[in-house]
DNA sequence: ATGCATGAGAA
DNA sequence: TCTCATGCATA
């Protein structure tokens, strides 16, 4: 149907739900399946190209190939330089701690997410589930180990996600803009009297997460259905990616620790309350126009990739020039870059991927690793040096 | 589980 | 414009 090439996203109840292979149009020299023509917010795509900073890469050092070693740094264009404030658990310099191996455990299948049933009890099927653990800066941090596990409130019994009346205790204080409980200055010696946990380390999320996942397998609940129990609960939904992000330890540290309560919240609930099932609704979906989902051909992200090793951080101009030669719409490329770095920057697994096979399954889950290798214009060239061979082994492989 | 996208808020 | 938190859609 030549709709959904004219068509970018369709208005409200997309009964086509095909994918991008599908379009018809397929890709005559071109990079990605994008709808294209139909121009979405903003649209004007306008190329102004003028250089390019291509062929400038030819640094080579010691004799090393890393065309597309994971390092951004030794040959920087020109204005490419930004720095990036390196996350707290990212501190640690990448667990060269050698350990033997691990065996990297992959997921051949998974069970559960059967039943589309959404919020109802299930019965709580066995749940040996693959865990890619991802364990990032599970280094000595902190000396005191908080009780990561929740403190069992005693006669707290408002089943907030199990509320048959569809009422809904919504707690107008911890919207999202509000961050309940972020490192407050201190200063003055204002405590809070009840916060059991503050900042936790990034040990301790790592733990929690681990014990969080493995209760609500038990427990016999979805990604998605805690993300929507949160929602009655707190007034909070959340999506099954939200609740899986937190799970891989793939959010950042601060959204972690934002979400951690929430969950041990929901954690004491659903474990305390034993069968009684849940009628809720949540927000219904808003019917949104959302641009559909570019789907960029791996040959070009190629690309891209390359690009971003270069340059993390390339200017509009730069980002124009790129889109242009790729094919791409300037908005998506830009925003690949977006991800990108933002995909740098979650939660890294220096501490628990020690040995490269580690790695490897992270590398292979997506997330990569490593940013600290930010300030010092010039004397980081140490730690890049050890992270660039590093890497090579990775990619290498 | 993850890729691409949106939107609010900060620079 | 970027970052950051989040999520729809998809592999």
């Amino acid at each position: 149907m030549a709709a959904a090439a004219s068509n970018p996203y369709l208005p409200g109840s997309s009964l086509l739900s095909h994918s991008d292979s599908a379009g018809g149009g397929m890709q005559p020299g071109g990079a990605a399946v994008t709808p294209g023509s139909g121009g979405y917010r903003g649209g004007a795509v306008k190329m102004l190209q003028s250089d390019f900073m291509q062929g400038a890469m030819a640094a080579s050092n010691g004799g090393h190939m890393l065309s597309h070693a994971h390092q951004w740094v030794t040959s920087l264009p020109r204005r490419c330089r930004e720095d990036a404030p390196a996350p707290p658990w990212s501190s640690s310099p990448v667990g060269m701690t050698s350990s033997p191996q691990q065996p990297d455990v992959k997921n051949p299948a998974r069970d559960d997410l059967h039943t589309a049933t959404a919020l109802h009890h299930r019965p709580p099927h066995g749940g040996a589930h693959q865990s890619h653990a991802a364990a990032w800066g599970q280094r000595g941090r902190r000396a005191h180990q908080p009780p990561l596990v929740y403190p069992q409130p005693g006669g707290f019994t408002v089943n907030g996600m199990l509320s048959p009346g569809g009422q809904s205790l919504v707690h107008p204080g911890l919207g999202r803009g509000g961050t309940p409980e972020l490192e407050h200055g201190g200063g003055g010696g204002g405590h809070d009297p009840h916060s059991d946990d503050d900042t936790p380390t990034s040990d301790d999320l790592e733990q929690f997460a681990k014990q969080f996942k493995q209760r609500r397998i038990k427990l016999g609940f979805t990604q998605a259905d805690v993300g929507l129990a949160l929602g009655t609960l707190y007034g909070n939904v959340f999506s099954q990616t939200t609740i899986c992000r937190f799970e891989a330890l793939q959010l950042s540290f601060k959204n972690m620790c934002k979400l951690k309560p929430l969950l041990n919240k929901w954690l004491e609930e659903a474990d305390s309350s034993t069968g009684s099932p849940s009628g809720i609704d949540k927000i219904a979906a808003q019917g949104r126009k959302r641009k559909k989902r570019t789907s960029i051909e791996v040959s070009v992200k190629g690309a891209l990739e390359s690009h971003f090793l270069k340059c993390p951080k390339p200017s509009a101009q730069e980002i124009s020039t790129l889109a242009d030669g790729l094919q791409l719409e300037k908005e998506v490329v830009r925003v690949w870059f977006c991800n990108r770095r933002q995909k740098e920057k979650r939660m890294t697994p220096p501490g628990g991927a020690q040995t490269p096979e580690d790695v490897y399954s992270q590398v292979g889950n997506g997330h990569f690793l490593v940013d600290y290798l930010k300030e010092a214009g010039e004397a980081g060239d140490q730690r890049v040096a050890a992270t660039g061979s590093f890497h090579q082994v990775i990619l290498a492989h």
